[in-house]
DNA sequence: GATGAATGAGATTTCATTCAT
DNA sequence: AATGAATGAAATCTCATTCAT
């Protein structure tokens, strides 16, 4: 399975700013609004990803950046305006992610798995992901709600959805009537859950589900059950 | 759909249980102390599951109830030992329900059917339930982990699945090599996560799920895709 | 010039609860609620009343009591709500003194002498009273507007002098046509801006304002004043 | 009663300090050093005149300004500079308005009319200036104290007044023996009383104590009072 | 066992001031 | 001189827990 790498965290992006021979011995103090932002956000998406909003602690947050404490209030105005702009980046990546993919270019059951594929891929390597949507439903999706730039952008995946069906009713592969919506809902669902809920079913059924040789019989397991849906 | 009420809060069926003819006439303070540790667990559990651990305050808990914060301490020792009362009686109700349901009575089909509408039922009564499992997740299942009265409480239905699952390919009607714990992931993922993200969910589709004729088609979609992957 | 001693912090009530012989070594924790609120006020009162509220340090308030700064957030919700609970304390003292003069039983001119006298008396004795008035009016009465305990409180005085008024007309001592809320405001005014004022027109005009030979020449002026504007 | 207008802001009037034909041609930037300090100086005297020093915020001093903070630091060197310039130029203002009056030309009994109606109505005009002697005696005066450029400014006043007193005493208008200083608080009083603690006095009396016929019947009285103690 | 009051450690937030450019 | 960004110390407030009765 292909994984679906985060795009975030391009660090490897640092200047070199120390290149010239100076003798500056204290370091300067750094001067780069954009990526002080960035950083804090990356941050806080572990912290409130890990221990939920009110578990997280600004310190911990801190303590993981060049910056101080003031810095999240000079930013982003409050423990909660950063937790909404950890929210909206993490629904721009899978959104990005999710662009990136071009289903047309492909046969209506080969999009199918593809689109499988790429949504348990997204999950796996964006734990971070699956857990803030879980939080999100914690507070009844209230930031969610509020955040204008959010709401709507994963509608597009549903468009796509929509055509690699037509397609396929059309060429007789799959059969008529299947919604959408709720199709993307169960293909979603059969992975988030694996996800989200790893810990507790892993205790509970006393199981290793992260192995390769079990996510690839996982996937399996989900793409068979979805074309089987689909089938006449 | 048959909803599958939570077993936990009729506290008013309590019999008396000061009806033994005690003499203990003076000092009619209400004293019940097992009536009062429930009581703490019930408003516990819509604390911990509406606010995750962190976000959960004892001050909140207590509101709700007739005792003294203190309390919480008394019976309990702290409030992460209340977080683990609370998650041992959520999986404690899971299982009693589960154990209520003799599939065995029941022709495979009708089996696998029944298995899918209970858990899902269950999932929709009980959203605390649902709640309390991500919380724990996001806690990497530490406090579960921990406790020794839940590990293994649900392998039970592992069992019963694999029965059903034998019964349905001896009668030819199931094809064979299913895994009954990976069956019984995907019947749970498909309604845990309709739940679980439900909010966020709603937000992006924009769409109303939990209305009846929605939950129905929902049931509906679930069983039939569940029932076509054990076809052969 | 008869002083007028703050009624407050009447201390003395202390009951000595280390009389047994008790060999208690550690001091146990104080358990007198009414008295703690109180010690918090009457330190609010010195640190308010010295700083103003946004100079205020609920540290500083803190430090003069025996109770610890969470305290203050439980008594009084906010540094704001102590700040009211202080303002009222102050507004309830001056109208009890008030209320111990019996106006009524003195020959009107003896009773205005009375009045300005303890007016002055008052505002000397209590320059805490003077300061809170002062840093009330900062912020435009707001929390004054707010407290439902102090309005009109004040208004008593104004009949009082009204009555005194009426019977120095019918007496032929004072002149007719007086407003009685008007001539207050000077009697107050006379003395009010001497002690708020104190320190400023200390250094500006380079004299010792407060030494008893000059209060009580001031008290001669305000006095010789007052009457002379009375007389027909 | 002739009001007297604040003689600062006027700063439209300024003179474009550019004007002389240097050849500075590039970076037409704003360049006006003194306006810039006056702007600064303005805006503080609302902030700290609203909020008192401790309330005071260089942020919103800033915000009304084409200013940034860092400016405070440079032309004051602290905000304690800052607060102590706009106590130089609130004194140095009442100070010019008194200069400007030639009490010397009017007979002694308008003299004192008119220095009433002056005092009056320049704390009217200018509650910043009430509000700043406020501030300042709740610190005791401490600023007053250190700057050397204010002390001593408002002596002038007093000679001024010695005079009108001694050609009255002359002309057989006033009687002897009265103390300028003594004199000249109970006139500051009378006034700065009434707007200092405009707001809780009309809270206390449920008056409006400025509209304009108020102000009228307040100087009449404030005239009055001062008339007849000056006469034989 | 039960209670109301109290506490200390630590949480978020604020703010005057300084730094690098 | 001027700026925008950054900072650290300290402010207000919170909260799980403990104490005395």
């Amino acid at each position: 399975m292909r994984a679906q790498p985060t795009p975030d965290k391009d660090t490897e992006g640092d200047a070199p700013s120390e290149a010239e021979g100076a003798p500056r011995a204290v370091e300067p103090r750094e001067r780069a609004p954009e990526r002080r932002r960035q950083e804090l956000i990356d941050s806080a998406l572990v912290e409130f990803s890990t221990k939920g909003f009110g578990g997280a602690r600004t310190d911990s947050i801190i303590a993981r950046t060049n910056s101080n404490k003031a810095m999240i209030f000079h930013y982003f105005g409050s423990k909660e305006g950063l937790y909404v702009a950890v929210l909206e980046q993490v629904y721009a990546g899978i959104r990005e992610s999710e662009a990136a993919i071009d289903f047309d270019a492909l046969p209506p059951r080969d999009a199918i798995i593809r689109l499988i594929e790429f949504t348990f891929g997204y999950y796996i390597a964006n734990p971070a992901f699956v857990r803030m949507i879980n939080n999100e439903n914690l507070h009844e999706a209230a930031y969610l709600k509020k955040s204008n730039t959010i709401a709507k952008l994963n509608t597009s995946i549903i468009a796509k959805l929509q055509r690699i069906l037509d397609r396929g009713v059309q060429a007789g592969e799959f059969r008529p009537g299947i919604d959408a919506t709720d199709l993307y809902i169960s293909i979603s669902a059969l992975g988030f859950t694996y996800v989200s809920n790893r810990h507790t079913l892993s205790v509970v059924f006393d199981r290793e589900l992260f192995d390769e040789a079990t996510l690839q019989a996982r996937l399996k397991t989900m793409t068979e059950m979805i074309l089987r849906y689909l089938d006449h």
